[in-house]
DNA sequence: GGATTAGGTTTTAAGTTGCAACCAAAAACT
DNA sequence: AGTTTTTGGTTGCAACTTAAAACCTAATCC
């Protein structure tokens, strides 16, 4: 089962395959929702989101093996166990606020509840964003894609390329990536 | 005391079921990040990724069908047909980096090539992140969670509750010695 | 005209998911 | 003490999804 992503392995120039390797399951980000909201026990997971008993065991055994949750008998009650996020599993909030947000704004027009408040005023938090080293938001327009190696020179060097791809330039950056990851 | 977490349990109302209607399908962030990488066709794809054939038009389908990619016949050579990201497509580029800077953060040592850069200084984009209101950086821990209708309230009303899942009593005990703080 | 390319579909095997039943340990009830 | 309930599983089996390979059709190249 680990290496059914064995076409990937040449592909692996960034986290998104290992980040997917857990998160790319089924049921995985509704697991991660539900911790979020406070949910740590077995069936309170089982009641809250409706999967099937074995799936959600097999869930939770892998998002503890990633690291993602850990899994500790509960003092009171030595049949309970509780499922807690990790500092690992705190740090995947951006992502899930992320996918949220745009399921927000494209999906139905459910009204999100509960809600995320800054604890400063109890307002709500605004949109997950692209920041720039200087703090500026970045939008998909503001930015460029290019080899690492082309990190800080002028626009006027070749291999800068538009994220929403101007075509001939995207091939030359993929086939020179390629060649780089080839002769690495 | 536990009925303050209550309604929490109940009613979980957002976008994320929506997001992982698509986007939760196995090799749909992967395809995703192809397109943001400037891949545009099918044999593309399928040697940028090793996926199936079959699997891939499957796929590409649905994400045509979602609005993600827009599919148009290729002007010049009839056979060609250009996959390319919607506005839709390009919303999901937090998420996107939000995860794979995750999966970069925990995953492996691989280096992330190719890079986005910030077309005004050509550097790297920073970490995507959650914003208050005021553009402040919120890490979960300035973040509690609430119900909809107690937004902007003070914190010493019920139903707010720290996202690490701290019992409202912490909560109550901690605002309740302020208040006994205040009056005396 | 014949080979090649692009983008599929079909077929069949393998893997995953989901339901329902079963299980064992700890706690609660009587 | 003995039975019942709760909690967190496991097992077995049917239904569905994914994968690999072969096949198909239209357009382009030579």
């Amino acid at each position: 089962m680990g290496d059914l992503r064995e076409p990937l392995r040449d592909l692996i120039e960034c986290g998104l395959p290992q980040a997917l390797e857990v998160m790319g399951e089924r049921w995985s980000f509704m697991i991660l929702r539900a911790s979020f909201n406070g949910v740590h026990h077995f069936e309170e997971f089982l009641s809250e989101l409706g999967i099937a008993r074995n799936i959600l065991s097999n869930r939770l055994a892998k998002l503890v093996e990633h690291g993602i949750l850990k899994r500790e008998p509960c003092a009171d009650d030595r049949r309970k166990i509780e499922y807690r996020l990790t500092e690992k599993g705190f740090d995947l909030l951006p992502a899930m606020l992320a996918l949220r947000q745009w399921g927000q704004k494209y999906g139905a027009e459910v009204e999100e509840n509960p809600v995320l408040v800054d604890e400063r005023d109890r307002m709500p938090i605004g949109p997950v964003s692209i920041l720039a080293h200087d703090g500026r938001i970045l939008t998909h327009e503001d930015l460029w894609l290019t080899m690492r190696h082309n990190v800080g020179k002028r626009p006027e060097d070749p291999g800068f390329v538009f994220l929403d791809g101007s075509t001939p330039d995207a091939i030359a950056a993929r086939e020179s990536a390629k060649k780089a990851a080839a002769s690495a």
